[in-house]
RNA sequence: GGGCGCUUAGCUCAGUUGGUUAGAGCGCAGCCUUCACACGGCUGAGGUCGGAGGUUCGAGUCCUCUAGCGCCCA
């Protein structure tokens, strides 16, 4: 579809971002249509931001690498199935809430319906859960007008029209439907283990959610008491928890402690009676080789505490302080002087795990059992990614979803994946082989997915947990708070022989990784669901393959038996410009939107380009520049080929290509395969290389030699050698015209504002659902066809050589410090037969573009290529 | 402690299955402005490829050891 040609004056990137995306979206240039067959389409499951955080440069740098994959798959012909979804589900919404209006969940309040919150208010004021979740919806929809805002001005070609989020009615729908049908197979399954908990955000965590950080604790050296007479000494950092000593722990082959296992002793300040076990776990390098097991310091103790069959006694609560119920003396906590045991454990009551800790060092520096001043110590301690306090454990019912036994599969799903770069699938296997425990799906939170149970109450009012309600597919999703389940009603909520809802909501991870069910409609559009899934493409950060692409992986195999999805292209991360990780705290975040205003959203596409897959970039404005140089040196180069055509009208039918012209196609098409070939592996980074360098060569050497011939011109006075025929000049035309088009097409993926706005100058129609260029397409335009798609005459020899003598006129001139334009008298160019034909071919343009007057050719018989350059002016 | 990746010109990076004088861009230096582009162009000077050893006719490119950096897992 050509136009009317219509080339500004003057050429400029700015406000292109917002002209041409308002164009797109009104044209629906990337909307996707569902009618097309399964085959047609390419789908990408791209990853849903966290609305309630802030997008960075490292967003940009992977969803760019993702979009020009996308056009280009587009461009290709296929039909590109490509949705963005909001992550607004959890705890950063949450958070992001809290500061933001000042106020807090307190589930205990009832709805307030005129509520106006203050966000200035200096306490934050407790609010009711449905209140609660009203402002999230609130918040969340400004952030996601502000991402999508980002989004469009980067260029993502993505159809708005199937946006999604994690929070909404389908993402309800299908989290809840995806639980119940594994449910139902037994793949999850409810269980009151002792669970990691973070104690501010007051909510259990998954493995995924966890990281070490080195913390400096103490060690305090300890004195146990054997009840058959003698004593123990052992080592722990959390002195704390003596009164949750339920027993000692010494290794089976540790000859020291041989003798004592079995026996009991006595802990201190308490004096409980507990039982000393051999155990595997326990580390005899480790401080004097025995250890105490409380309920609960850590994993290990859990360990200990169920392989060795001892009792619970729990004595930190939820909010990470030492309870106020425990009774030494009774049947839970029984002490052989309770007394005692009583009195010191008032010390600590209502204390946070620090404060006790000092408390209880006093009391047993006190009563001597601290045997020598504690000693500082570097250890690692597991906290909630998110979190700023060590994680506790805590007894409590969650919902499971079964991992460990599905290990092997998970991993041999990954070998199925093709991974981008491959060396990430390791980082998968190491999480996989590492998995301790099953998934852990609960979370004691209030803006999230509810987990679709009720239990019913029996004639005492005591929850049946092994009999929850289920509700049927149809009625999802609900809101087990909110609706009584089917038999019941409203009124029997928490009525002995009534039900009550199980209170929690779901792992935000349990949502997300149902993106290619959210995305592509399993529930709401199975025809659609079915040409899309699996997805082609899950492009992410390699920060998430833990969390994001194992949860999909696993939910994909255990619902559907595939692989969600056929490559993982893997982003490094951006690092700051002195190539520092990025951090909030270090407060050398990247933030994109002033990058798009200073460079223009194609620059920062070009920087984001440079990163190939898996590798660490440096956020580096300098190569934003060189992305910016080439956007509008694409601009200009359009704007003089459209305008030597425009100089007076030409119609560009041709009868004989030029040598020249033919061979300068051959170098694109050559280049175009290429880049095919790289693009086809999504290796973006080097196909934009290829295509630029060709670009560039078109510029500097292609342009210039034909300038003159495209126009027409003669300069016959000075420049004898230059002659000026109707076909050489429509042969340059044609050229020049295919050549731009070809390159406009093919770098359009990257730089899809300025490709659009240069095409926009002769098309009506967009650049981007055009086709990238085909091979052997630009020879085919200038009439040249051969048996294979290559022309015979499509050598690329004739410009190779031109290209050579024009950079040693040029050398010449430029060592000399003379202008261009500074005639040459003579040029003497040695070279064998082959070669001073191709000269030839290019006699006239190569004299136009060096201002030769004289050009000489002598026959030699090696294979070097000899120019000299007689100047007027120094010879 | 286990694993993965990286180490090539001042800087940021390419270097495919080992093969002629190791590439690009930036930066730097010099030159050049009416006729697409100074938000520019041309030309040039810079590395022996972290270190040591080995395989080979031949290694930046394969093997072993080693140093430094980064990341993942424990």
């Amino acid at each position: 579809m050509v136009a009317v040609i219509n080339v500004p004056d003057k050429v400029s990137l700015d406000g292109l971002e917002e002209k041409w995306s308002q164009v797109w979206e009104a044209r629906g240039t990337y909307r996707f249509d569902e009618s097309v067959p399964k085959e047609a389409i390419y789908s990408i499951d791209t990853p849903p931001p966290t609305v309630s955080g802030s997008l960075h440069i490292g967003h940009v740098f992977s969803y760019a690498h993702a979009d020009i994959i996308a056009r280009y798959q587009r461009m290709q012909g296929r039909e590109v199935f490509y949705p963005v979804g909001w992550d607004d589900n959890g705890v950063p919404t949450e958070r992001r809430v809290q500061n933001y209006f000042s106020v807090r969940c307190d589930p205990s309040l009832d709805y307030e319906p005129d509520f106006v919150p203050d966000p200035a208010a200096k306490e934050l004021r407790p609010v009711s859960r449905a209140n609660f979740i009203e402002l999230c919806e609130q918040l969340t929809q400004l952030d996601e007008q502000v991402y999508e805002m980002l989004w469009r001005r980067v260029g993502l070609s993505v159809d708005w029209s199937l946006t999604y989020t994690t929070v909404g009615l389908e993402s309800r729908k299908v989290s809840q439907a995806a639980f119940l049908s594994l449910l139902e197979r037994g793949e999850i399954y409810q269980s009151s283990s002792p669970t990691l908990w973070d104690v501010d955000f007051q909510t259990a965590v998954s493995q995924a959610e966890l990281e070490d950080r080195p913390v400096t604790g103490k060690y305090h050296r300890i004195r146990f008491r054997l009840m058959e007479g003698g004593e123990v000494e052992i080592e722990t950092s959390r002195p704390e928890l003596i009164p949750a000593c339920v027993g000692l722990v010494v290794h089976p082959d540790d000859t020291r402690y041989r003798s004592i296992v079995g026996q009991q002793v006595i802990t201190p300040l308490f004096h409980v009676p507990v039982r000393v076990i051999a155990h595997p776990l326990a580390d005899p390098e480790k401080g004097t080789g025995a250890a105490m097991v409380c309920t609960f310091g850590d994993l290990t103790d859990v360990a200990w505490w169920r392989d060795g069959g001892l009792p619970l006694r729990v004595i930190v609560g939820r909010d990470g302080r030492l309870v106020d119920t425990v009774v030494f003396g009774s049947e839970e906590f029984p002490s052989l002087d309770h007394e005692d045991a009583n009195a010191n454990y008032r010390q600590l009551v209502r204390r946070r795990s620090e404060a006790a800790r000092e408390r209880i060092t006093e009391l047993l520096e006190r009563s001597g059992d601290l045997l020598a001043p504690p000693v500082n110590v570097k250890h690692a301690v597991k906290f909630y990614e998110k979190g700023e306090r060590p994680l506790e454990v805590v007894a409590s019912r969650q919902w499971f979803l079964r991992l460990l036994e599905h290990r092997d599969a998970l991993i041999q799903r990954g070998r199925e994946l093709e991974w981008l770069p491959p060396h990430m699938r390791v980082r998968y296997e190491n999480w996989v082989t590492g998995l301790n425990a099953d998934w852990n799906l609960s979370r004691q939170r209030f803006f999230g997915i509810p987990i679709p149970v009720w239990y019913p109450l029996d004639a005492k009012g005591d929850v049946d947990y092994t009999h929850p309600l289920i509700p049927k597919m149809e009625d999802l999703p609900v809101d087990p708070l909110g609706q009584a389940p089917r038999g019941y009603t409203e009124d029997q909520r928490g009525q002995p022989g009534g039900f009550t809802a199980d209170p929690d909501v779901m792992d935000t991870w349990a949502t997300s990784s149902l993106s290619p069910q959210l995305a592509g409609g399993w529930l709401s559009n199975p025809s659609r669901y079915a040409k899309v899934f699996p997805m082609d493409l899950r492009p992410q950060g390699q920060e998430i393959i833990r969390t994001w692409l194992f949860y999909t992986v696993v939910r994909s195999d255990l619902e559907f038996g595939e692989l969600p999805f056929k490559q993982a292209l893997i982003s490094g991360f951006v690092l700051d410009p002195d190539r520092k990780k990025m951090s909030k705290s270090k407060g050398n975040v990247v933030t994109p939107l002033p990058l798009v205003e200073r460079f223009g959203a194609d620059a920062l596409r070009y920087w984001a380009a440079s990163g190939r897959p898996g590798v660490d970039t440096a956020a580096d404005e300098g190569q934003m520049k060189i992305g910016r140089r080439l956007a509008i040196k694409v601009a200009n180069a359009t704007r003089f080929v459209l305008g030597t055509l425009t100089r007076e009208e030409v119609a560009l039918d041709l009868t004989e290509p030029h040598p020249l012209d033919v061979a300068f196609l051959a170098v694109l098409d050559s280049a175009v395969r290429d880049a095919a070939a790289r693009l086809a592996r999504n290796d973006y980074t080097g196909a934009l290389e290829t295509i630029e360098r060709v670009f560039w060569e078109f510029c500097d050497d292609y342009l210039e030699l034909v300038k003159v011939r495209a126009y027409g011109d003669t300069m016959e006075d000075d420049l004898p050698l230059v002659t000026a025929t109707r076909a050489g000049r429509l042969s340059a035309l044609r050229t020049l015209r295919l050549a731009n088009e070809l390159l406009l097409r093919s770098l359009a993926p990257y730089l899809p504002f300025v490709t659009e706005e240069a095409w926009s100058w002769f098309h009506d129609d967009s650049v981007h659902r055009n086709a990238w260029p085909q091979p052997g397409e630009c020879l085919r335009g200038l009439g040249l066809t051969g048996k294979g798609d290559v022309p015979e005459q499509a050598s690329s020899g004739v410009f190779r050589v031109a290209q050579e003598v024009l950079a040693e006129v040029r050398r010449v001139k430029s060592e000399h410090r003379l202008s261009p334009k500074t005639p040459v008298d003579r040029l003497v160019v040695r070279a064998n037969s082959a070669r001073l034909e191709a000269v030839g071919c290019a006699l006239s343009d190569l004299a136009a573009a060096g201002m030769v007057r004289l050009i000489e050719l002598h026959e030699t018989t090696d294979e070097s290529l000899f120019v000299e350059v007689v100047l007027a002016a120094i010879s």
